[in-house]
DNA sequence: GCACTCCTGACCAATGAGGTCAGGAAAGTC
DNA sequence: GACTTTCCTGACCTCATTGGTCAGGAGTGC
């Protein structure tokens, strides 16, 4: 139930490929340095979300990354599972092959509703959203609430 | 962003617990058997919630496992928290106390609406309600969209 | 005294988290 | 063609977590 420096770097990245937008293709260097990721490490991120086709490279003088999609059509759920994983899954299965016994029947409704609870969030703030400030209204409710502030 | 074997486990026992009710202390073998969950295994889980003071115990013939409150009064959540400790912290600090840069300002928030939105959920739930079945609306109306249902 | 059951710490193998290091392979420039 | 730049890739490293098992100690009830 935790959210991975991995996933948490890949991202602000995206973000930061938003931000740049048509300025031409962004050196790996320049993400790491204005999100204080370290270099190496971003560069292995930077690969997975490629090979998910969320990004786009090239190499070289005047090389660099670039979104592969307009950052409106990218959400926060593509980028944690593109370097995460399935999200929610239970003992690493999802929860919807799973079967309970006896007393704790009902609990698979409730990691489903958790998965679903998660998507509501993940899948419906884009890139865009999240570089404009401008989170759509079910997100921005949810953290408007001072009572979602407070640790527990 | 998934749910572990022992938070899992650590479910289902108090369900199972909870069933039982008034009709004594449980033992921890019952319990497994029930389940399904290794019984040395499920021991330390016991343990953890004994210390969290969600159940009770006494040792020896007639002995076992008791909730230490009524199952209405024991939320999913106070048992997720016990087991895998606080929920969707970003890389083991909590979202209120990170401080995102150019880009990713917002990122906090989606954060925060992220623990707030599995907050809804496990926090809602009951094990009362979880064994009766009769869960929450908020979770059983997240829970009957066919949507939710299907992997992504 | 004895059986029963929980309690506790030590241990273990496999995996993931969070990186670093070294080199290779394309792309552009001179 | 040589050189620089930047991405690409695999190997490696340390430490913590996951999902357990094992062995024994300590209360409890008869």
């Amino acid at each position: 139930m935790r959210v991975s420096a991995k996933a948490d770097y890949a991202v602000r990245a995206a973000a930061e490929l938003a931000a740049a937008g048509e300025e031409g293709p962004v050196k790996g260097e320049r993400l790491a340095d204005a999100q204080d990721i370290p270099l190496q490490f971003l560069e292995h991120i930077l690969l997975e979300l490629k090979h998910h086709g969320l990004i786009r490279a090239r190499r070289g003088a005047k090389g660099g990354y670039w979104l592969a999609k307009p950052a409106d059509e990218i959400t926060i759920a593509e980028i944690v599972r593109a370097v995460e994983g399935p999200i929610a899954h239970v003992q690493s299965t999802p929860p919807e092959d799973i079967a309970y016994r006896g007393s704790a029947q009902h609990l698979q409704e409730v990691w489903i509703a958790v998965r679903a609870s998660l998507r509501t969030v993940l899948e419906e703030v884009t890139i865009a959203d999240l570089v404009s400030g401008e989170l759509p209204s079910v997100v921005s409710d949810l953290a408007a609430s001072p009572d979602a502030w407070v640790a527990r």
